[in-house]
DNA sequence: CGGCGTTTTGAGAGAGCTCAACATCGGTGG
DNA sequence: CCACCGATGTTGAGCTCTCTCAAAACGCCG
C-alpha cells in the first residue's frame, strides 16, 4: 500500500526520514502514537510479545508500505515495531495526516487502504488457523507466488519467514525439505518453484 | 461498532431488512458485493473454507454490529457469511454507502471504524498464535471480560465459542473445567466469573 | 582463520486432534 | 404428560504432529 497512493502531496511533505540499525525499535505497544511511518528502505515488522516472551509476527513491512495507519485514531500504539533489518523509514506526523484527511479523496484512499489491510489480516486469521505445517506452508506458497502463480521470491532469511507463518523454524525447514522431495517445490537460493499450481 | 456512529441518516434509510434462518448462508465468498450488512438482531458469522472442509471463523456480528464493509472496494465479497441463529440483517447498497463517503465526517468515521477493526484483527492473530489452550482461553476470557475485568458473558453456545477461538469443542470444554478445577473461572449457566483479575 | 548466525537433521515429549461413548437439555408430536 | 429426537455438553483413550532441546554443517564477514 504505497504512501503516494493516497497521501496528498502536502502531507508527504512534512515527512521526516530516519535511519534504524537491524534489532533497533522503532516503538512499542503502548507508547504514545506520534504518526504513521513509511518504510523507504529494509524491513520493519510489527509484533507482539506475550508474557511468557514468545513474540507475533503480526505484519513485516518492506520498502513503500506504511505501518501503524490504524494507530492513527488511537492514543496509543498497539504492537511494537522493530527493524529486521537496516532500515530507513519516514514519520508522518500525526496532525499532517489527520488533517489530510479533510481532502475527500485522500479519506476515500485512506478507508480503501484500511479495508485491504483487513482482508489481508483476514487471510492470515485464516492461514494460522490450519495446523498442519505442510498445509500451511503450501497456504503461504500458494499466496505469495507472483504474478505466474509458481514462483515465490522469499524476501527476508527463511527463519524470518518461519516466525511470520507463525512455525518454528525447524518445522519449517523440514517442511519444505519434505515438499521438495515430494516435488511440489524446487529451492534455489531464495526462490521457490512450484511445480504446479496450487489453489488458495 | 455501531451503524449509527457513522453512516449518515440518509444512507441509513435506504437499508433493506431481511430475515435469515440458523444456518443461512447470507453471501459466499467469491459472490459479487452489493453493500454492507447491519445485524439488527440474532448473530452471523463470518468465516472461509478450505478445501478440507474446515471452516476458520473470523468474526461473529452480534445485533448491531456490521459486517463486510471492507468489501465495499472489492467487487466481491472475501469470506462466507452464516447465520449462527435465526437473524435480521439490513443490507445497506454499495452505492448508498460510498456516496455517503462524500460526507466528510462520514468518511472519517469510517475510516476510524475499519482501523477499529484493524486492531481488533490484529489481536485475535496474537491470539491464534497462542499454542496452549490454556493460555489461549485465558487470554480469550480476559479479552472479553466486561468493565468489572472479571465476568465474560458467552453469546451463544460453548461449541461457538470454541469455533471462535479456534479450538476444537472438545478442547475447550476440558480447559474450562480444569480452570474451574484449579479455581481460575466459575461457571454460571452461560456467564463465566474470573476468580481474579488476569493481565492480557 | 575464527566467530556468529542461518540452515539442517535427530530424538523425545507434550498437547491438541480424532474417534467414540454417554449425559443433558429443549422442542415436538402422539 | 411422556416418549422421542436432535443438538449441545462432557469425558475417555490413543495417535499424530509440532515444539523443544541438541548437535552439526554451512555461509558470511571481519
Amino acid at each position: 500500500m504505497p504512501v503516494e497512493d493516497w497521501l496528498p502531496t502536502t502531507a508527504r511533505a512534512a515527512g521526516v526520514e530516519r535511519k534504524l540499525k537491524a534489532g533497533e525499535t522503532l516503538f512499542r505497544l503502548g507508547d504514545k502514537t506520534v504518526g504513521l511511518y513509511e518504510v523507504v528502505a529494509g524491513r520493519v515488522r510489527l509484533g507482539r510479545v506475550d508474557r511468557s516472551g514468545h513474540e507475533t509476527v503480526i505484519y513485516v513491512a518492506g520498502a513503500g508500505e506504511t505501518i501503524a495507519e490504524a494507530s492513527l485514531f488511537s492514543p496509543v500504539y498497539h504492537c511494537d515495531a522493530v527493524a529486521s533489518t537496516e532500515a530507513r523509514v519516514r514519520l508522518y506526523p500525526r496532525s499532517a495526516v489527520l488533517a489530510a484527511m479533510n481532502d475527500r479523496k485522500a479519506a476515500q484512499a485512506f478507508a480503501a487502504t484500511l479495508a485491504r489491510q483487513v482482508m489481508t489480516l483476514r487471510t492470515r486469521l485464516e492461514q494460522r488457523n490450519i495446523r498442519s505445517a505442510r498445509e500451511r506452508v503450501r497456504h503461504y506458497l500458494a499466496l505469495n507466488a507472483g504474478a505466474d502463480g509458481r514462483s515465490v521470491a522469499l524476501t527476508g532469511t527463511l527463519k524470518e519467514a518461519a516466525a511470520e507463518l507463525g512455525l518454528t523454524h525447524e518445522a519449517f525447514y523440514r517442511t519444505l525439505a519434505a515438499l521438495e522431495r515430494a516435488g511440489e517445490i524446487k529451492r534455489t537460493g531464495a526462490k521457490i518453484t512450484l511445480t504446479r499450481r496450487r489453489p488458495v
